[in-house]
DNA sequence: TTTATCATGTAAATTGTTACATGATTTA
DNA sequence: TAAATCATGTAACAATTTACATGATAAA
């Protein structure tokens, strides 16, 4: 259950339900999301469970706020999470059943243009990441091995993006290649 | 919603729920897997739905088998489905969540020991892709790009593997290296 | 005769998505 | 004053996992 372990991990700091999901959006969605309507549920059980405490935001701006402290047993629940090891083989890839079924549309042009649209989406998925990096570098002169432990570990995760996000983008460039080449050979 | 996509994609040739189980853990698990108890319901769901038709199976040897081909309406929902382009960026990668957050464990060995284990787990995964390509490449001569289309689109799913499996082995040594780097610092 | 494999399911719980509902504050 | 953002939630549905339940056949 990585959900609420990703929680604890992000209330580090104290939150609210709405911070939580900024933090999913500007730093995680590369590898995990979340609606509001599951963080928000997810909070109050937590709460309950004894993971979190809360109390009445002091927001100088806006609507009254709702701010999440994570608890010692939270902590610990989340040291237990990462000294369990590693969790691995629970991706699902929508886009790579796509790719493995593409001979259903009995078309080659069509497999092409479906190849060179997630080629597209992987262009885009790579600049967003080179962004972030070099926003993340001009910034801060310690960028990458000097960060504090908070920022280094995360940092690690956008290495392994970007590589990943290129060697997709490289792998859509020989797949279109090799399908062309089938179409010509007839 | 993919299940549904992919048993369909299954169903070109007429299968028993058990024998796309076994499709499941064979060819597709590294990017999606089923468990029975999701299967076994989603035929039926999806023969009342008029996406398959379902006879008591011709079994030489075992018990009864129920045997599902897909029908027109079936092959019309799967092409829509790879007609609407490829789905992306709902994939969830628990073990880089973990990373993001490792330093929770305030222990620089522990996350190389975290490290290390990751890296085991994708040497295994590599070795069983490689095993894969070469028993496939050594028992078909049209290996890989004379491949009727059936076979040729599952095999660009296996090229992608590779590479990916591979990028994540190194950038797990990268991390091993630098986490050392930073614990040598002090 | 025991173990592995074949074969099909149900039940309960958890997790995740989409739609709906409300209202305050800030910025253009 | 209109639109964007801040802020919190509920309801209904869909998807997934884990545990339970059963029994036949094949291979060692």
């Amino acid at each position: 259950m990585s959900l609420k372990h990703i929680m604890l991990g992000l209330l580090r700091e104290p939150h609210s339900g709405y911070d939580i999901k900024k933090r999913f959006d500007q730093s995680l969605r590369s590898f995990w999301r979340a609606e509001l309507s599951q963080i928000y549920p997810m909070l109050q059980k937590m709460e309950q469970d004894g993971l979190l405490s809360s109390k009445e935001g002091e927001s100088d701006i806006g609507p009254p706020r709702r701010v999440y402290t994570r608890s010692a047993k939270g902590r610990e629940e989340l040291t237990a999470w990462l000294q369990n090891g590693p969790t691995v083989g629970t991706e699902k890839i929508a886009y790579l059943a796509q790719v493995f079924f593409l001979a259903n549309l009995n078309d080659h042009d069509k497999a092409i243009e479906f190849m060179q649209e997630l080629r597209q989406h992987m262009a885009e998925w790579l600049a967003q990441l080179q962004a972030a990096e070099e926003n993340w570098r001009s910034n801060n002169p310690l960028y990458p091995d000097e960060l504090p432990d908070a920022d280094f570990f995360p940092q690690l995760t956008l290495d392994l993006g970007l590589s990943k996000v290129q060697a997709n983008l490289d792998w859509c460039d020989r797949c279109i290649e090799r399908i062309r080449a089938r179409q010509a050979r007839g």
